[in-house]
DNA sequence: GCACTTGTTGTACGAGTGTCCAACAAGCAA
DNA sequence: TTGCTTGTTGGACACTCGTACAACAAGTGC
């Protein structure tokens, strides 16, 4: 029968942006599924709804690749807590209290979240250029932390080491929390940064 | 001399268990040189100098390996802090003090052990059975600072979170000093614990 | 000497990998 | 319309992957 020839139309061309942004979503969903091992070109083409070719006409690889997820992934993390601030009005130490709870609750503190996290991890030490981004993106998180606690009235000198034991703090729990759910609870996570946090200031 | 026929001697039986402990050694070698990606069965047998074979016959697969590495690292791991406990004598802060010292040095913080824990970590949400193997030996990482703890004076109820609060900061630093060296230094992380550690006490 | 068990080898197999590329489809410019 | 650029396809390529397995080597018991 000559009716319906396209029922389904193979090529459907997109914005450049768009693409890329419904590859890198691919990507954290594929991660988020099948972990660090089942993530390739052709997975995350299928998730995608699009060809394997057309995962290396916008990136040069599968490592760029999980880059991009990650900056995306992280920048969502970022406008979360974001959203947590804002919520939390202009007292100082509330902001830095709605920092920390903002931290063990969905969006970011999520299993799902942590296989794209893992996979980046992995790049690190092999790939000078994925080091850097991940430098950059350590010291973007710990310079806003930075920021809260001096609104709190720390000195100066104190913020570095400050910061740098509460996220640290933040990021073992965080790590835990998605590893074994069952040992502490985000509550509990809360409290004890909470707490970290008062003794430091 | 009978003209050596046999100058490279292709077959050479081992006691099981050294066998199981040389596969273990090789993986965590391949692990640290080329990272979770690059961990073959092929490339274990190569640096094990054994046929590729021999992995199936005594490991099921090669996550099964890879788990076996990390209890065999984390045994490591756990011997090197008791010689540090044992060195500090028996003054029960001085004994914590080694504790946390330990931890941010060779063999402990080394950016070589990262490839193994993010291996293994990969496998957590994936494998129940690692999953109950992590939590075990995450159990058991805080059952010991609680004990440490306890001997410090802390009252019994206080324990608990202290121990989580600070294998999480411990866990943090360490991740963040093999992830990014240059952020801070093996010192400045002991000084951050131990201080969180004074505040906690 | 012989059978028997078992550690060990090397290879073959099918499935899956990343990368490449000729062909095609759609929009734009002239 | 005609040509040109470019997003997109789908499959071919040359791998590498984990696993399975027949064959072999070294002990062990008899």
């Amino acid at each position: 029968m000559a009716a319906q020839v396209t029922a389904t139309p193979a090529f459907t061309r997109a914005e450049p942006d768009a693409r890329r942004h419904s590859l890198i979503e691919a990507t954290a969903r594929v991660l988020a599924r099948e972990g660090a091992a089942g993530t390739s070109v052709r997975a995350i083409a299928v998730e995608a709804g699009v060809s394997p070719g057309l995962v290396g006409h916008y990136f040069s690889g599968i490592d760029a690749l999980v880059a991009a997820t990650y900056a995306h992934v992280e920048g969502q993390v970022s406008r979360a807590i974001d959203a947590a601030l804002g919520e939390a009005g202009n007292d100082p130490r509330a902001r830095l209290n709605a920092f920390v709870t903002a931290s063990f609750r969905a969006p970011v503190a999520s299993g799902e979240l942590l296989a794209t996290w893992i996979a980046f991890w992995s790049l690190v030490r092999s790939r000078s250029d994925i080091a850097r981004q991940h430098d950059e993106q350590y010291a973007a998180f710990r310079a806003r932390l930075e920021a809260l606690l001096g609104d709190c009235g720390m000195e100066a000198v104190h913020r570095r080491r400050a910061a740098i034991a509460i996220t640290a703090l933040i990021d073992g729990l965080w790590l835990e929390l998605c590893l074994s759910p069952e040992a502490f609870s985000a509550k509990e996570a809360g409290a004890i940064a909470r707490s970290a946090i008062d003794a430091l200031l």
